[in-house]
DNA sequence: CGCTTTTGTGAAATCGTTTTCACAACTTTT
DNA sequence: AAAAGTTGTGAAAACGATTTCACAAAAGCG
C-alpha cells in the first residue's frame, strides 16, 4: 500500500476500479443507476485505497456543504451547553457538522463569526435570542442562509424560531409568589443589555406585579452576571432595602444559589424570611439548601428541535418555523407563602 | 445594489475594480507587493458588492481550511463545555473555525466523527484522554494531520498533549486523606471503560494507599456515570460495607456532591462520620454544604493551550508537544481528621 | 547610459469533485 | 421489425478561488 502524501483521490479510485471519475462520484453518492459488478468494485477500491473524499471540492461543486453554524454567548453556562449538546448529536446523525462559536453577548462580536460562517458556507445559522444586528441578519438573508433562533418565541420577521417565551415566563414565576400572599417583592436580573431574555423575565415578572396592583418603580430590581459571586452581592444588595422583600425572583439558578449563599452567611432564613425563585432548572437546583424553587428551560430540546428544522426540507420548514416550548415551574424548598 | 442569486465572486470585483482576479486574490491575502491605488480600489470594490469569499473553493484550491475539529465525550459536562469554551475563544482570534463532535464515551463513534472531521478537511483535533482506537490515530497520521490529547499527560509516541497525570491526582487525594489519619476508604470512580481519566485516578488512589499498607483490594470501589443521582447510589453502596469508610474520594464533583446528598439523607456527617474529596472544582463545589474539597482541574486552560499548540508553527511546536498542568487540591470543609 | 534587479500585474493552469450532456446498448411498445 | 424508451457509462465543463509563470515598467547600479 503506498503512503503517498495526500492520499489517494476519486480519480485513483476510478483507475483501479476500472471506470470513470463520474461513475465512482455516482457510487460514493448513492446514485442508483450503477451496475451492481461496477458498484462494488468502485466500493472495493475506494476501501483498498483508504480513499477520504475531499470535502472542499465536493462542496465547491456542488454548493452543499452540510455544515451549520451556531453563535452563543458562552459554553460556560450549562444551559447555552446543552442546547449545542442537543443540537450537535441531532444533526450529526446525518453527517451535518457544526461550527460553534462563542461571542460572549457582544453583538459586534457576533456579526464577525456570523461573517466568518458565511465564509466557511453554512447552510444554516442557529442564533440565540432575538437580539441581533440588523446588518448581521441581512447578510444571512442576502446570502439566503437559514437561521434559527433560540431561548425567545417572539415572532420573527423572517427566519424561524424555537424557544419560548421568556415574559410570560417571568409572569409566571410573579404569579407563584404572589398566590403565596407576597407583596414585597425584589428581582436579581441578568445583564440586560442586549439580552433580551433578561430583559423579557424582568418586564414579564414587574408587569405581572404591576397587574396586581404593585407599584413597578418600587420593586427593586439589581442586575448581575451569570456567577455564584454576583448573585451573592446583588442579594446583599437587595436585603439592605428600607422594605426587605420577602420574595425574590433571579433570572438564572446560579443567580439564585448566590442568594441563598448570601442568606446563609447573613443568617437570613430560606424561605422563612424570603423566598426564592430560580430560573433555569440547572443539576445546581437540587445541590442548594434548600433546594431552589425554579423554571425548567428546555435547554436539550430546544437544539434538538433547531436540527430537525434545518435538516428538513424547505416544504416541511413552513410548518416547523415557529415552535414555542413550554416552561414549567418546579417547586422546590426555596418557596413558600408569607409569613404574617 | 443588484440582489444577485449568490452575491458577487471574485471575478466580479476583479471586473469592477478594473484589474485581474489574481490581484483582487493577492489584495485579499494581504500580499504586499500591490500597488496602494490598486489596493483601495479592490477593498472599496468588495465591500461595494459585499463580497464573500467563498471559503471551499479557498480551501480546495490553497489546501488550508483554517478548520479544527474536536470530539469530546459531552458538552452536558462543565469541565469539557469551558475546555471548548477556552479552545474557541482562542482559535477565533486567529480566524480559525471549530467544528465539533461529541462522542459519548464511545470511541467507536470517535471514529466515524474523526473520519467526517478527516473529509472536512480539518488541519487538527482535538482529543479527550488516550484511550482511541488505532484506527482512528492511524487514518489522522496517514492524512497528516496534527492531534492534541487533552485531559492527560501521559507521553504518546506521535500527537501532542496537553492536560495533568490522572494517577498523580489520585495520588494526591490519597495522601491527603491518609495524613488527615484515616484508615478506612472507599472510592466512587466515573466509569472507567475506554475512559483513561477515571481509570488513572482510581488506580492512582488505590497504589498510594496501597503504600501506606492498605490492602487496596479491601478498598471497596464503585463506579458511577457523572450524575448526581449516580453519586447517592453509589454512596449509599458504600456505606452498607462491613467496614464503613471514613474517607471517601470522588472521581467527579457531581459524583461527591450526590455522595453528600446521601449523607444528609441518611444522617450521616459530613466531615464528622466521612471525609469528602470530589475532583473537578466545579463551581457546585461551592454550593454544597459542607463546601466540597477537591482538586482543581484546569480546564480552560487545557482549552487555551491546545489552541496555542494547534495555532503555533511547525518549528515552535517542537517545544510544546508535551504540556503537563498543575492540579490543585482545594480544601474546604467537606474533610476532616478521621475521628477516634 | 546600458544592464541587471525589483515591483506590479495579468493569463492561464490548477485544486478534486459533481454535473451535464451525449451516446451506445438493451428493453419495451406498437 | 421499426420506433420509442431505459439504463449504464464516459468525456468534458464547471464550481471559485489561488498559484505559477511570464513580462512590462520602474528602479538601482557601475
Amino acid at each position: 500500500m503506498d503512503l503517498e502524501d495526500g492520499g489517494a483521490k476519486l480519480i485513483d479510485v476510478a483507475r483501479l476500479a476500472n471506470c470513470s471519475p463520474a461513475t465512482v462520484s455516482r457510487v460514493l453518492n448513492g446514485n442508483p443507476n450503477v451496475n451492481k459488478a461496477v458498484r462494488d468494485r468502485v466500493v472495493r477500491a475506494a476501501r483498498e485505497l483508504g480513499y477520504v473524499p475531499n470535502g472542499s471540492a465536493r462542496a465547491l461543486r456542488s454548493t452543499r456543504t452540510r455544515l451549520v453554524g451556531a453563535i452563543i454567548p458562552t459554553l460556560d453556562h450549562a444551559i447555552y451547553a446543552t442546547m449545542v449538546d442537543g443540537l450537535q448529536a441531532r444533526l450529526s446523525e446525518k453527517d451535518v457538522s457544526l461550527i460553534i462559536n462563542t461571542s460572549g453577548y457582544d453583538i459586534d462580536l457576533e456579526y464577525e463569526q456570523a461573517r466568518l460562517l458565511v465564509e466557511r458556507g453554512v447552510e444554516s445559522v442557529v442564533l440565540v435570542g432575538s437580539t441581533h444586528l440588523p446588518t448581521t441578519l441581512a447578510m444571512l438573508e442576502q446570502k439566503r442562509i437559514e437561521y434559527v433562533y433560540t431561548y425567545t418565541s417572539k415572532a420573527m420577521e423572517s427566519g424561524a424560531s424555537v424557544g419560548f417565551d421568556n415574559e410570560k415566563a417571568g409572569r409566571t414565576a410573579a404569579r407563584y409568589l404572589l398566590d403565596l400572599g407576597h407583596s414585597q417583592f425584589g428581582m436579581i436580573a441578568g445583564i440586560t443589555r442586549d439580552n433580551d431574555r433578561a430583559a423579557g423575565r424582568r418586564d414579564g415578572f414587574l408587569n405581572e406585579l404591576e397587574r396586581s396592583g404593585i407599584d413597578h418603580t418600587r420593586v427593586p430590581v439589581v442586575e448581575g452576571a451569570y456567577r455564584l459571586d454576583d448573585g451573592r452581592r446583588c442579594m446583599l444588595r437587595l436585603m439592605e432595602e428600607d422594605r426587605r422583600p420577602t420574595a425574590v425572583f433571579c433570572g438564572s439558578d446560579i443567580l439564585a444559589a448566590g442568594a441563598i449563599k448570601h442568606c446563609h452567611a447573613a443568617r437570613i432564613a430560606v424561605p422563612g424570611e424570603v423566598s426564592i425563585v430560580g430560573f433555569d432548572n440547572l443539576e445546581i437546583a437540587e445541590l442548594t439548601s434548600p433546594e431552589l424553587t425554579t423554571l425548567e428551560v428546555p435547554a436539550r430540546d430546544m437544539g434538538r428541535i433547531a436540527a430537525d428544522y434545518i435538516l428538513a426540507s424547505p416544504s416541511q420548514r413552513l410548518h416547523l418555523r415557529q415552535r414555542e416550548l413550554a416552561i414549567r415551574l418546579i417547586v422546590r424548598e426555596s418557596t413558600a407563602p408569607v409569613r404574617r
